[in-house]
RNA sequence: UCCUUCUUAGCUCAGCUGGUUAGAGCACAUGACUGUUAAUCAUGGGGUCCCUGGUUCGAGCCCAGGAGAGGGAGCCA
């Protein structure tokens, strides 16, 4: 019998089909089992009844454990109540590889168990779901740059440079000497785009930072477009058109990924509308709230976000309290005492959370208060001027001495750098680098020994400005900070697949 | 590197001021139930209370050191 996939079965109403895939709920009564059949391309409702398949057939449908793998036949049923709209009335089934005592529970886990478990948490619905947008996201970075004439380029991932520094290096022996996992293919990337005119490069990047907190990967995908003959101002202006086609093409195909985690779509919605850019200067006075933003001031905003955090704290307080009473109280229900203690799990879950923010909260307000101008700004900073905005944020123009060596200096007032950072809403921070290159040798020289890097491997970088310099422009995006600010995810650890960070090398 | 929160059953968590034999829900096993959506109900097996040392008549709880995890700062995409 020819093969189904779950996608596919509204166009298979009323036929008889063979699905093959896993068992990823089961439900059972005297004459009943419910298999939830996932096969990778959606989830569906199989139905086994004792009246209609033999003995056999229902005691194998009965000892299906939770992600067994099996193939089943059955008839595609409309039936609205389900997942996808369909069910299958099973008529023959079959176990293909059994799972005995599957760990991933019907129930909430901890982070900690369920990365040590990741690959079987990629079988979970939101994880599916992540990475399915994950792949949208990828594909249609390609497309963009193939349409707009880029050459996707390689850069090396050894390399025996540090383009910024050395301290986040990872080091590792190259036939006896040493060598570092490239940190950035930009400098390569500028070597090419000499050669072909505007390429990107689309790789993995690592940094040893001894980071733990939400936004950070040892391992991570950078895509970094080089572009010829391009200011800063064309390459706010590429970021804003790169940004705007990415989100439409996933808010056009992934619907029903984006609702399968909760993702609501109106702020990705704006993305239409144009990005402000603001200059280091106006951020800076932002943050610290000299100036306000369509009358939202950055200073108070943070201080009424720390009121209402106040104010639910209480509110769960009380509500965890009111249901622990309740549970006491004699002759309940076992049913609804259940109810009631996941309600309280879910509840002081919540309240951890708050109860961290309480604490982060007033040293970022601290930090907004006090910001030193000519520092670069904080995750903290980010957080507080990107709330002010529902949409991304461009802020150029910074002191140059807080950015890398390679960016070229503003020919109107030499303090500043004309580089760029994107900044996402809703609190995501930074998911764009770049700006426009140095092309002056005697600048570039001066910057490199400035910054106490080895000017001998840097040689073959300043002959890119001795053979016909040319104005270049160019940015790095974090792949996964965009996945994770489009899908709105609390951590970036759910945006790749296997994560690689500070004390996870396993699995 | 620093600050902060945490570590009790396979999982998620209770465990009061240090005091008898450490509990619940889920999962698992057995049974009941013909439409369940984390199904429900009954029964019952399951413990190195992270590790080491200390205080005490007595430590899951107090003290010291260590390990691991969560969040944040710095740094970054």
């Amino acid at each position: 019998m020819q093969k189904y996939l779950i996608k596919d079965l509204e166009k298979c109403e009323g036929q008889l089909v063979t699905l093959s895939g896993w068992a990823s709920n089961k439900r059972e009564s005297k004459g009943l089992v419910f298999i939830v059949l996932r096969d990778g391309t959606g989830w569906c409702q199989c139905v086994v009844s004792a009246e209609t398949v033999n003995e056999s057939v229902f005691e194998a449908a009965r000892s299906v454990s939770l992600e067994s793998s099996l193939t089943l036949t059955g008839k595609v049923v409309k039936d609205e109540r389900q997942m996808g709209g369909f069910e299958i009335q099973v008529t023959d089934l079959a176990t293909i590889g059994e799972a005995v005592d599957y760990p991933i529970a019907k129930k909430e886990h901890g982070v900690d168990f369920l990365m040590d478990k990741r690959h079987l948490w990629l079988r979970s619905q939101r994880q599916w779901a992540i990475m399915k947008i994950r792949n949208q996201i990828i594909f249609s970075i390609h497309e963009f740059f193939q349409q707009e004439g880029f050459v996707q380029m390689d850069a090396p991932l050894f390399t025996g440079n540090a383009c910024e520094g050395t301290s986040n290096l990872f080091e590792t022996d190259f036939y006896g000497d040493p060598a570092y996992l490239s940190q950035s293919g930009q400098l390569y990337g500028e070597a090419m785009a000499f050669a072909m005119g505007k390429i990107y490069t689309f790789g993995p990047t690592f940094r040893a930072e001894k980071s733990k907190t939400r936004r950070h990967l040892s391992e991570f995908w950078m895509i970094e477009p080089e572009m010829m003959f391009y200011d800063i101002f064309d390459n706010m202006d590429l970021i804003e058109n790169f940004l705007r086609f990415v989100v439409s093409k996933v808010l056009a195909n992934c619907e029903k990924e984006l609702a399968l985690i909760g993702r609501e779509t109106e702020v990705l919605k704006n993305i239409v509308k144009p990005f402000p850019r603001l200059t280091y200067d106006e951020a800076v006075r932002i943050i610290k709230g000299e100036q306000d933003v369509n009358g939202k001031n950055s200073i108070l905003t943070l201080e009424s976000d720390l009121a209402l955090v106040q104010t639910r704290i209480a509110e769960v307080e009380k509500e965890i309290a009111e249901r622990e009473e309740k549970i006491k109280t004699p002759g309940m229900k076992k049913g609804e005492i259940g109810f009631n203690q996941a309600q309280i799990d879910k509840l002081k879950h919540e309240l951890g959370d708050l109860e961290e923010q309480a604490r982060n909260i007033p040293q970022w307000l601290n930090s907004a208060r006090n910001f030193t101008y000519g520092s670069d700004l904080g995750g903290s900073d980010e957080t507080v001027i990107t709330r002010l905005f529902d949409v991304p944020i461009m802020v150029y123009n910074w002191p140059h001495e807080v950015k890398a060596f390679y960016l070229k200096r503003d020919p109107d007032n030499n303090k500043f750098a004309r580089g760029v950072d994107v900044l996402a809403p809703e609190g995501y921070g930074e998911i764009v680098g770049g700006g426009e290159r140095e092309t002056d040798v005697q600048l570039l020289t001066d910057k490199i020994n400035e910054h106490q890097l080895p000017m001998e491997a840097f040689e073959w970088y300043l002959d890119l400005r001795r053979y016909g310099t040319v104005p270049h422009a160019g940015f790095g995006l974090g792949l996964e900070r965009l996945v994770t600010w489009l899908c709105k995810l609390p951590h970036v650890r759910e945006s790749i697949p296997f994560p690689r960070m500070y004390g996870r090398l396993l699995p």
